[in-house]
Parts: C-alpha cells; structure tokens; sequence
DNA sequence: CACTTTGTTCAATATTTTTTGAACAAAATA
DNA sequence: TATTTTGTTCAAAAAATATTGAACAAAGTG
C-alpha cells in the first residue's frame, strides 16, 4: 500500500542522512527563507517551505527533522504556523500512520493568509488606537488641541488609504 | 534668541526629570511603538517617533534621551534611521549649538522612505532569485523540470502581481 | 591654543526571539 | 493490557537583535 518514494533521486537514506541537497535544493530554500524574513517569520518556517516546495512528494515531521537538521519541535510548530496561514497542508497516505506534509496547491493561499491574519489585523488595530486618541484629544486645550488634531488629521487619512487599497492587495496577491 | 520653549505645560525641568507624560502622550507613543514593531523596526525607533509627534517644538538629543530614558547612542541611532526614512528631519535653531529634531510634516514622507528603502528592495531581490532559480531548472530531467517550473511558474507569477500593485501602494501611501 | 559641547560609533551588555529536547498525550499495534 | 509510534507542548538553551555607555572626532568657545 505505501507506494511513496523516498525524497528525490539520491540513493542514500533520506530519513537517516541529513544534508545532501543539490545546489537548486539550497537555493530554494534559501529563496523561502528569505521570504520567511521579509514577512517576520522565524527562518526555520522558510527551511520547511522551501525544502517542501523542492520534494516531489508529501514528506513526513521526520523526514523534515532529518533533512533539514532541525529538531522535532521546531518542525512540529512551524508546520502547525505554515498551516495556520494556509501555505502547508496534511496529505493522508493510506497505509502510513504519519502525517505527511505537503505545499497548499497556491502560494496566493499562502499570502492571503498572511494578509488576513497579520496585515489586516494590524491595520484595525492601528486604527482603533487612532480613533481612541483622536477622542481623548478634546480634553486637550485649543492650541495644543488643534496641533494634535492637524497630526491626527494627517494620520487618520493615512490609515484610510492602507485601508482602501487592501482590498486591491489581497486580490492581487491572495485572490 | 533662544525662544524655543520646554516641551509640555509642565513646570519641572524637561531636561533633568524623565517621564511625566500626559496619558495622552504615553498613548500616542505606544501607537508608534506599534508602527515601528508592524514594518520591523526597533521599538525605540517608535518611542522618538512619538515623542516628537506629541512635542509641540523640535527636541534636542539630550531631550530625547532624557524624556524616553534612553541612551544617547540609541537615540543617535534611532533619529539617523528616522531621518533616512525621511521621518524626522532637523531644524536649526538660530542660537542654539544643537541639533533640533522634528517630524517632517507629512506621514506619507514616511512610508515613502519605508516603501523605496525596504519593501521595494526586498521584492527586486526576490525577483532575481526567482529569475536566477528559473536558469538553473533548466538543469533537471524532464520530469523534474516540469513539476519545478510548474511551481516557480506560480511564484513567478505572484512576483509579477506584486511588482504590479507596487506603484499604486506607493501612489496611496506615500504619494 | 586648551577646554567644552555635541553627536557618532562600536564593543560589550541586555533583551527578545527562536530553537531545542525531554516530558507528555493520543492513537495504533500486538 | 503493555508497548510502540507519532506529534505537541513548554521550560531551558542558544541565537539574533537592540541598547548601552565609554571612547572618539568634529566643531564651537573663550
């Protein structure tokens, strides 16, 4: 029933002998860590996208420990993140008790995740702090009321237009 | 000359005593905290950023430090990344030695410094390692080659969506 | 010129974030 | 049932990042 190879071409026991990748392998991964970087994710996140972008196949929390050197609990919350944004799914292999891990078919899955979990997020809650200070500022007297308010004023339009152009970002880029 | 005034309605010294913030002040400088922490940039770069947006007047260095509690070198640093980002900008002051900082007046001046000095930077970089990955498939057996280029296909086409909406996020947030 | 004031730099320190690995729980096996 | 296999969690260790502070250079002052 287990019809799965071992990752790649090589000869050598995938799960036992770390290492072992080919120039493009490490240029991928590098690639996805760098990604990882850009976004504020731990680059070991990136070390699994990337090594799971090059498989051919679904590999198992083993298979990524080993290949990449990294401890199981490394593997096991990055993957648990990688999921939760969408980039990483379980691919069941009748006949195997382990999970098996596998890229989500888009990489715009990946960044409508991210858009909806961490940019949006961020950019309500920046616009919620606005709003309170905005309030508060009436109990400032009018000079130093009007100064706050022409700051706040150019502030609060700011955030208007990070909001008015999301929409256009998630379409783009995680439609 | 010198009629730049303390900062703040308070009596004590500003130089010699740190704190003593207004709520206000404390919360506008817990938003930029946010701000800095949201592009990736140290808190204490956001602590000078909101100070200076609550301060009616350009502050000195030693304002700064003494006001935030926070060393020299730090603010040195935190105001010579703010004024590459075209955050803060100095003004003389005509009979005082010192430098005097403030906000440029547009927040927009802000982003577009961050969007040209980071973000830009960041997705060409991304470009032409996707590029320089799309050469070296060329490489692999055809089997291989396949499900790699279908792949970068993918992430090539998300690069190109990105480099796409670059402009109008510039045009809206900092334009 | 010698002395002060001001801002920068960078090695050392502190803080924050990430990673590890051992303990654990859940589920499969025998 | 006891044993193994698998994945998760979280306190502790390691690594990365930010902050400090003392040494320094540049420029002003007397």
């Amino acid at each position: 029933m287990k019809q799965v190879l071992e990752p790649e071409s090589l000869s050598s026991p995938a799960i036992t002998s770390p290492q072992n990748f080919h120039a493009l392998e490490v240029e991928s991964i590098d690639l996805f860590v760098r990604i990882a970087q850009f976004i504020g994710f731990p680059k070991s996140y990136g070390e699994i996208y990337g090594l799971l972008f090059t498989s051919s196949n679904p590999l198992s929390l083993d298979d990524i420990c080993a290949r990449l050197n990294m401890s199981k609990g490394s593997a096991s919350q990055g993957l648990k993140a990688l999921r939760g944004v969408h980039a990483v799914k379980i691919t069941y292999v009748p006949g195997d008790r382990r999970d098996r891990f596998e890229l989500e078919g888009n990489i715009r899955l990946l960044m409508q995740g991210f858009i909806q979990e961490r940019l949006e997020p961020g950019i309500r809650d920046l616009g919620m702090r606005i709003e309170s200070l905005s309030l508060k500022v009436n109990d400032l007297q009018n000079g130093e009321k009007k100064r706050y308010n022409d700051r706040l004023g150019k502030l609060r339009n700011w955030h208007k237009q990070a909001q008015k152009i999301m929409p256009a970002v998630e379409r783009l880029l995680g439609g």
